[in-house]
DNA sequence: CTATTTTCATAACGGTCACTATTGAAATCG
DNA sequence: CGATTTCAATAGTGACCGTTATGAAAATAG
């Protein structure tokens, strides 16, 4: 009879929580970018030293890459949350412009989208991370675009709506909502700017109109 | 009878040109970004040794500032051009997003906007240069709202419209396009979500058509 | 208990960062 | 000419970069 206690692991304990770690290391990323925050600044926020930082995450960029899916089902779940539930595609593109407005100017956290603005330019050392992130916003971009093409074939849409430029119209809202939450812009201010890109769905402003 | 020649300076000329250098110090900026251009980066591009350097343009902040300057000057004045030749405001804004389509993915240079994506987030030293980009940022946004007002003002526009919110819009709509040029983005990808950002100006896509 | 395993903290690694002291060459001035 | 001024090249500055060797500490296994 065996007694099916979680058997702890061989040897010493880690002292840190590896999810409280990721939070923080997190936000060092969003404030900092990937190039601006330093391994002690990391170590220095996560409250870890280096070497535990490197025997835990394996270096910089491997913890940055658990940081993005620590992300991506964190703060950044809201957009696939919203793609998935609501029912038409315009309901969904429209939460997801209203949320980002809430969302990155949230006071918990920096402002902004952590992917939109981590890493674009960078040295020629840092492109394989760049490249990684820029591969997670035509994910986004991507997303979009089956929702609408999903609408197209519901008939919500007009056929010969082209999903494709939709898509990147909404990847270039946000990416652009994001920069300007980065520099000051106020929630309100950003759902002004989602109003205005409302209109480009046809129809007036706002959600679908009884009539 | 004093002579007029062009009074050479005292010591030792230069023996590299200012301009020149400067544009190749821009394609590395442009490139790479702020943090990512390193001195070395710099210098070996330019042609000139780190000295030179520092006695010509101070210090790297103080090149880059040039360089900024440099880059409104030439490959960023179409903006302005367009902004200030154009009769009408809708003519004025839909030429500025056509030409940024075209300036963003030509091959000469870097894909996108130089000051878009040279700087966003950065280590708390260079958080100088990053609100001198994000205020070159602002003063974009500004430039379309005062040419959306004076179309208001005009009556080419509702009295109603919201200049502010319209300028964000458009401010973001750039700023997404040069991410997604440097992403990648064809020309004509750029222009097709140019269309569909057009639509949130009113009456159907392309240039206000007779009837 | 001893042996083993893993994590911890200290301290340091080579490399690169932005930047500069020094020195000699190249120009103009008197 | 000699004196002066400015530039350019070499060679380095200290500081910080990401990363790691070392050894003590803390847990399990036998």
């Amino acid at each position: 009879m065996k007694i099916v206690t979680p058997t702890r692991p061989r040897g010493r304990p880690r002292e840190f929580d590896e999810t409280k770690a990721l939070d923080l290391a997190m936000m060092v990323f969003w404030r900092l970018g990937y190039e601006g925050a330093s391994v002690a600044d990391l170590t220095g926020a996560m409250g870890i030293t280096a070497p535990s930082l490197y025997a835990a995450f394996g270096s910089k960029e491997g913890l940055y890459r658990r940081v993005l899916a620590h992300y991506q089902a964190g703060p950044g779940a809201f957009t696939w949350a919203a793609l998935t539930e609501e029912p038409t595609a315009r309901g969904a593109i429209e939460r997801v412009l209203r949320e980002s407005a809430r969302v990155f100017t949230r006071r918990k956290h920096p402002h902004g989208c952590m992917i939109s603005t981590a890493i674009l330019r960078c040295a020629e050392a840092h492109q394989p991370v760049a490249d990684l992130v820029a591969s997670l916003r035509a994910g986004a971009v991507e997303l979009f675009r089956e929702r609408i093409a999903r609408g197209i074939a519901a008939g919500e849409l007009p056929p010969e709506t082209d999903a494709g430029a939709m898509a990147r119209f909404l990847g270039a809202i946000v990416q652009g909502m994001s920069v300007q939450a980065q520099d000051g812009a106020s929630e309100a201010e950003l759902l002004g700017l989602v109003e205005v890109a409302m209109r480009a769905w046809g129809g007036g402003a706002g959600r679908p109109r009884a009539r």
